[in-house]
DNA sequence: AATGAATGAGGGTTCATTCAT
DNA sequence: CATGAATGAACCCTCATTCAT
């Protein structure tokens, strides 16, 4: 088990408010993150975003003017909030070993923690998204894969790994983000240690299992 | 770089008939996995199946009942064609580490030899399946995740990883099957190469990159 | 010819809306049961039916979840109104025989009047229906069997038919539904007189025919 | 009961082969009328009388045309047969009442023995044939017609009913026919006796019940 | 903003029928 | 005669979207 000092930033309070629950518009995203992360953005109708709501289909259509709309708006809130979250992680961690669990740790708590839904849309329903509109979304996401390549850099210069950065992102991403489909926090094993798998699995001699 | 003896398994030749070409039938599971994995399933009609064997959209339902049973009998060659492949894989290694090679290269092999569009249907629209579908399709993958654990298992006595084999095939599957996203054989990284880098992903002082 | 005094129930005016033609609703289920009755359930597409009512077929499917519902409501309206008319009626009939002809006179109402294209649905379409809706409709039956046995026992006990109740119920519904493929109100044979021969088919002694 | 002088003409003989099992094109037929009969011309497939023969559906048209003409043959070959056995029956009877007696008796038995699948479909499957087939048919049911009329007229000169022919026609028509929806020989009220309570509705003071 | 009836294109599927083998 | 793959039209139904109220 980690040690106090080396513990993961605190995984309950981020995120707290993805979506504001005061605007109609919040809780619609929320509903329809829920709904297309259980069902998949193809198998939700806009009936069900609707009923979850309470009120009639048409009604959606004074919020967003597409379905596909509404895909986009969850999916950019999440990036937006995820390229915050981890810049400040990263900034505040002690070392290169910090820093790489800083960037799992806030992968990990918005795939698990209050935003999990939204992220896993984001994560696993890009496909449902047209080529043009998939573009404008990495563009978001270029800081955040800037982060995560640079740390890895400088992982690998510090002999932590010898996998080129951009590979090792790639294959760590894949990793965190299909523990959506097997890992659920409240069991046995805490985020905490999850995190620390991982850990062990970007950085030789790091992120002891047991 | 692998020296040569530490070769994974040739890549190019195995399972070059998956799809057996000669039967209609086998045309048709052909056609239909390489649509499941451009468009997803929801986003293939059976128009477009039908379009790609230059018949009639009726016509399929001589061979298949349903849309659903097209994309389930995709699914069900993969598993056993997988399962075949990996047992042997596995047997053939020589040591520990071999056989996280072998398991790797086959998966690997899988994802991006002649197979790939059939096993990233497996791997990325398994939602698609009503439960009762998932389950059978569950049974049939026993084996091979059995086959994971226990070769994991061997490396973490060895020393190879401190990770739990069960936690570590699963971030290991997350890895390998995101590849399917953002890999393509022909570039700089040579298939052999990228089994290489998942191998140091895996255990410690294995799988020297560069 | 019956004299004035025994003269079946005015067949003209009752159930003028079985459906209730100010609503959607009400205008589909005529159309539907007006098709139903002439070309058979099978026969009539939904299509049909929306282009009775002037729109699209989709639109059919925001009143009713399927064209079986739309059958299976068409068979409850009668079934309902059937009961109701005929409790009332057989209430007010001043003898045995007047119940009879009651139960005659408001059976062939149904099957020739204004509600006479949904009558004849539920008389020779209920095999359209799935087995368990058709037990459901049964049960919405049994008051209106109930009544005829009741009435035909009391005529047996009257020795005005030597037949048991409930064969003779049978065979009289036989009859009476069979009307409808071959009597049209508006010819020589006045519906009134139809009553009836049927009453005379079912007791002795009862309506002199001519 | 009915005394053994008066008893119906045996049941269980007559048209024992209404279709030839010794040819292909008998045993279709057989199998085209009791599914039929049990599903309804529309809800039956082409490809259920093929299963039901153990041949594929394609062979069918090398024996008919079409599945109507499927239909039109059943509905002929009862035609033909029950004319010819209604013809004998009459003739063989004593007495005017005899005559009614052969008339109800050989219909119920083409509705409830050997031939009662076809017979069924004859009856209630009529709207399925095109209005210029279904005149066809009746042309070769005018002498059946005549028959009954001609009975039905010498038993109402003879004063055993006071209904005109070919009104009684028609609702004994239905009466009997309408008896394939409930009456199921083999029960508690034998062949013989349903005869007698439908006798007992056409003529007074004949069939006595019980 | 919300309603709810309507749209209209398209979806998967059925099925009688054809025909080369 | 039988096969079985194919046809092609039609079927019931779904669903994102529109719009008058």
């Amino acid at each position: 088990m980690p040690e106090s000092t080396r513990t993961a930033p605190d995984l309950a309070g981020a995120a707290p408010g993805l979506f504001d629950m005061a605007t109609p518009r919040g809780r619609l995203l929320r509903i329809a993150a829920r709904l297309f992360g259980e069902k998949g953005f193809a198998g939700t109708t806009v009936r069900d975003i609707a009923a979850g709501l309470g009120i009639q289909s048409g009604s959606l259509f004074h919020h967003f003017r597409s379905k596909e709309d509404i895909l986009f708006a969850v999916m950019e809130m999440v990036v937006e909030a995820i390229n915050r979250d981890l810049a400040e992680a990263v900034a505040a961690a002690p070392d290169t070993a910090g820093r790489v669990r800083a960037l799992i740790a806030v992968e990990l708590h918005y795939l698990h923690g209050p935003a999990s839904d939204a992220t896993s849309v984001l994560f696993h329903e890009w496909r449902a998204l047209p080529k043009a509109r998939r573009s404008v979304l990495m563009n978001g996401r270029a800081a955040y894969f800037d982060l995560w390549q640079t740390v890895l850099a400088e992982a690998r210069a510090a002999g932590l790994t010898p996998i080129e950065p951009e590979i090792l992102r790639q294959l760590l991403h894949g990793a965190l983000a299909w523990t959506s489909f097997w890992y659920r926090p409240g069991g046995a094993l805490t985020p905490e240690a999850l995190v620390e798998r991982a850990l062990a699995l970007a950085l030789k001699d790091e992120g002891r299992a047991s």
